[in-house]
DNA sequence: GTGTGACTTCTAGTCCGTT
DNA sequence: CAACGGACTAGAAGTCACA
């Protein structure tokens, strides 16, 4: 329960400061369909990424960190 | 000056802990020579490889990031 | 014990378009 | 406004031989 990934994380920040994915790719200087991958998990960023959305979201990259508990999705079957 | 990159950080932390790379490259299950590269900034790792790092090294990926002030080498020329 | 160049495989990240 | 697909380019992951 609660896996938090940096998907989820990132998704639940924009949310918070009510910005759609466009408008958080633009911040970010990223791809709108990357943002999406992202919040889905499909796409594992590097920590360059990490911190180019962390500033774009407001928050520093150890909070954003310390939000997960993962780093990756855990395909957790059965 | 002082600009913390992923890489010195991990090197402190590494000798720190007393640690060859070869020995932190074991407890990471990566490559020796890709630990070289990480600690010289000629990587920039993904956040799975930030969090196999953090827990070889026995600290939170969150206080590994916090110790860090960029994200990725600023390419200073004089 | 570490640096380095060369290399292959894989994936981060873009761009275009459709639903 | 977001999910999703395909095709693509840049660069990370991972390994080796040799200095």
């Amino acid at each position: 329960m609660g896996e938090r990934t940096f998907g989820e994380v990132m998704r639940e920040l924009r949310k918070g400061k009510g910005l759609s994915q466009e408008e958080l790719a633009f911040r970010c200087g990223l791809d709108r369909t990357y943002i999406s991958l992202l919040e889905r998990g499909l796409r594992v960023p590097t920590i360059v990424t990490l911190f180019k959305v962390s500033e774009a979201l407001g928050i520093r990259p150890e909070e954003f960190v310390a939000r997960m508990n993962v780093s990756y999705q855990n395909g957790e079957s059965g």
